[in-house]
Formats: C-alpha cells, structure tokens, sequence
DNA sequence: ACCTGAACACCGTTCAAGT
DNA sequence: ACCTGAACACCGTTCAAGT
C-alpha cells in the first residue's frame, strides 16, 4: 500500500524526475501510475507527487482528470505498429487484430480507458485504412464493409475486456477459485451447464482469440467473394 | 429470489421516503440514481440523501460501494427474461442474444456495470442453459460449445458497450458532430477512409447489431453440421 | 507562461455511541 | 439488530497570488 521507503515526500520537488513538466512527461508518467496501481488509483494529486509537483501545475497542460484518462488512451492507443503495406483481406485483418490485441495486453489495467470510452480524436487512422482498404478491394461495398470492421472491432473489445477485467492483477486465474466454481456449475442443476462445467470454470484466452476470430474472418473472406 | 421475510405491515409506507431500509430498497434507489445521472454520479452519500438515511446505515445492507456497483449489475442481469423452452440452435441464439440487448437498453447508463465489471455470482444461469443445451444437441462437444457462447457473448458486449457509450445521454448521435467528423476523414487523405467515410461518420446500431449477429449465429450453426 | 498553496465542496469508510 | 454522527484521510477544481 504505502511506499516503503519513508522518504521525506513533501520537501523540494526531486529534480532528477526528468526535466520540465509538459503534457507528454504526465501523460508517461500517468500510464506508469495506471500500470502499477489500476485506473482507480490515479488522482491528480497523486500523480503531482510522482512528478514532483504541485497537483495545480497539472492543469497547466491538461484540462481535467476526464481530459488526462483520454489522454492515457490515446497514448496506448496510438502504440499500435504502424501497418505493413500490403496483404490480402484475411492477413490484414488478422493482423490488425493480433496487433491490437498485443498492444492492449501490454498494459492491460490500462487497455479499459481505450476499451471502453469514446475517443473524439482520430487516431488510428492508418490502421483503420489498412483494414478498409482491402475489404474494398475484395469487393464489399463501402457500407458493408464498415459493418465488417466494426463487427470484428465489436469482437475484439469484447474478448478484450474479458481478458483484462477477470485478471486485472495480472495473474494467471486462480486454480482455487475455477475449482470452487466448478462445483458450483455442477451443482446447478441445469444440464447442458453440468456438462460443459469444467470448460465453463476456466477460461483460455487465447484459445477464446483464436476461435471466435477464425470465424468472422474466415465467413467475411467468404462473403467477399459473394455477391452484395 | 430469497423468501422475503415476513414485513411488520402491509399498507403505505412510513414517511415520503418508501418503508424500511433493505438492500432490496438500496439498490432499487441506486439503480435509478445511475439512470438518472450516470454511475459516476453515485455516492453513498448521495444514495443515502436519496433514502432519507445517514450514510452509514447503508453499511448495515451492503459491504462498500464497490459491492453497491456489483449489486446493482446483479440487479439488472436478473431482468434477463426467463428464456422460453424449447428452440432450435438458431432461434435460441437469436433469442438470447436480442433479450440480453433489449434488457441493457433498458438502462443504458447502468449498462457498463453488468459490461464491464467480473461478475463473481451465478446470475443468469438460466438464459446460460438455454443457449448451451441446444449448441450441445446440435452436435458441439461441450469444449467448442463454450467456445460458441463466449464467441457471441464477446461481440455482444462489444456492439452494447458502443452503443450505451456513444450516446449516454441517450439522444441521438449529434448531427452536428457527425457532419464536422465527416469532413475530417474525408480530408484524412486515406483513399479507403475517405470512400467510406460517409458510413463512418454515423452508426445505426440496430443495423449494425444485426450485421455481426447475422454472422456469427449462421456460421455457428453452420458448423454445427459439420464434423468437429 | 507557468507554477504554487489555500480553500471549497465533496468523497468512502472507521469507530464509538446510541436505540 | 439496526441506525447515527463525528472524524479521518482522502478527492477534483477555483482562485488569487507569485515567478
């Protein structure tokens, strides 16, 4: 909980802590913050003191706290690889979605700010080109083939959140607690639940990825070569 | 769902404020707390002006305001409708996941609760049986089975958190906003972006629940006849 | 232009005291 | 068994004042 070392906190601000603040250095820094201890610990007091600093002087470079946790997503989010140029519709959207996937699973406590709030900027863009781009080639009509970006998209927040809410810690799910829900699954009752109980009280989520996405990448191939 | 235990009289209740605290009543008054002014409007403190209560006496009913939300999300899940007997693979599907969508609709701003947060209880298990019994006399072993229902469970919570995110207020998508967003990707200068960006600029959740819905039960139920 | 500190109006929760 | 109020250790943000 409270740091170890008690280090005098309140005394001059630690010059060491990388240079003059700016939005760039809070925004780092809040990412860190969120990293270690989860959105809900982050409060801009807090974070003033990890930067040495006047929690005031904060809102000299960021509008509110509403603004910094937008902020913290755009960061994540615009670490998406830039996208390889050319590939046909299956590679590219597989890809697409293993980058996005690996990106927010390199900060996991963090991947909900991006999961789960309407982003107004436009960052991207280019990854949303690379998707678009061959579904038109493929030949989905421009209506179509948003609708199969945003399904995919729908998709991918959905195993997304799943994999960083039930191990937010970070931890590989406690083989206790799946033995515990097995039980309660078995006793339930319900028999199509007993039966699939001891694949309901665990959950591997790459193999969750991987199957629900071969099948819409696989049926959206399919429909390509349909008529619209 | 548990015998409420006998009440000490039937008739009007006491003062302006509705009868006797209960957890039943807490988390009724929360819920339309949050329907009115959003979760992160909620407080114990406000909650329990809404009562005409001390803040504290809350505690007596409920463990802290993290099991307040949780409660609430509870509350709403169990609307699910109890699902009707007997169906086909595809039906029931379709059933499910329309009822799961109407009954988060229901109350947009208290959706994310149930959307975003890990339910440890067996709510719910009922609607599970329902979509599980059929996957299993369809000819899914019970391991692809799960993988089905997660599969669809993941594309629902992703179409349901756009939509109860972009418009929480619950009017419909700024037309304002959407002509600037508009503009803007047309001046992207990304060639697929930009034909599509009329689509882009607007979301019809409706059409677009259906888009990925559509696929995902067809496919599922098309492997059904094939051999695993 | 940026930073600071006091101040305001809030929080969740503990605790001791009431009935 | 339930309710209360004071108290503690926090919040986000406004404002006036400093450099």
């Amino acid at each position: 909980m409270t740091p170890t070392a008690a280090k005098p906190r309140r005394g001059r601000p630690p010059k060491d802590s990388g240079g003059v603040l700016s939005r760039e250095r809070i925004l780092r820094e809040a990412l860190a913050l969120v990293d270690e201890e989860g959105i809900e610990a982050v409060s801009m007091r807090k974070l003033a003191r990890r930067l040495g600093v006047d929690p005031m002087s904060l809102y000299n470079h960021i509008d509110s706290k509403d603004a910094l946790l937008d902020g913290i997503a755009e960061v994540l989010l615009s670490r998406l690889p830039a996208p390889s140029p050319a590939a046909d519709l299956r590679d590219s959207m597989d890809t697409m979605a293993r980058e996005f996937r690996a990106t927010m699973l390199e900060h996991p406590r963090a991947a909900p700010l991006v999961l789960t709030r309407k982003l107004a900027s436009l960052t991207a863009l280019t990854p949303l080109e690379a998707v678009l781009s061959p579904l038109l080639a493929a030949g989905y009509p421009p209506d179509l083939a948003v609708h199969a970006l945003r399904t995919v998209l729908a998709y991918l927040i959905g195993t997304l959140m799943r994999e960083v809410n039930v191990a937010p810690t970070f931890s590989v799910a406690n083989p206790e607690a799946s033995r515990r829900r097995l039980a309660d699954l078995e006793a339930s009752g319900l028999p199509a639940v007993m039966s699939a109980a001891p694949y309901l009280a665990v959950c591997d989520h790459e193999q969750e990825f991987e199957f629900g996405l071969r099948i819409l990448i696989d049926t959206l191939a399919t429909m390509a070569a349909q008529p619209h």
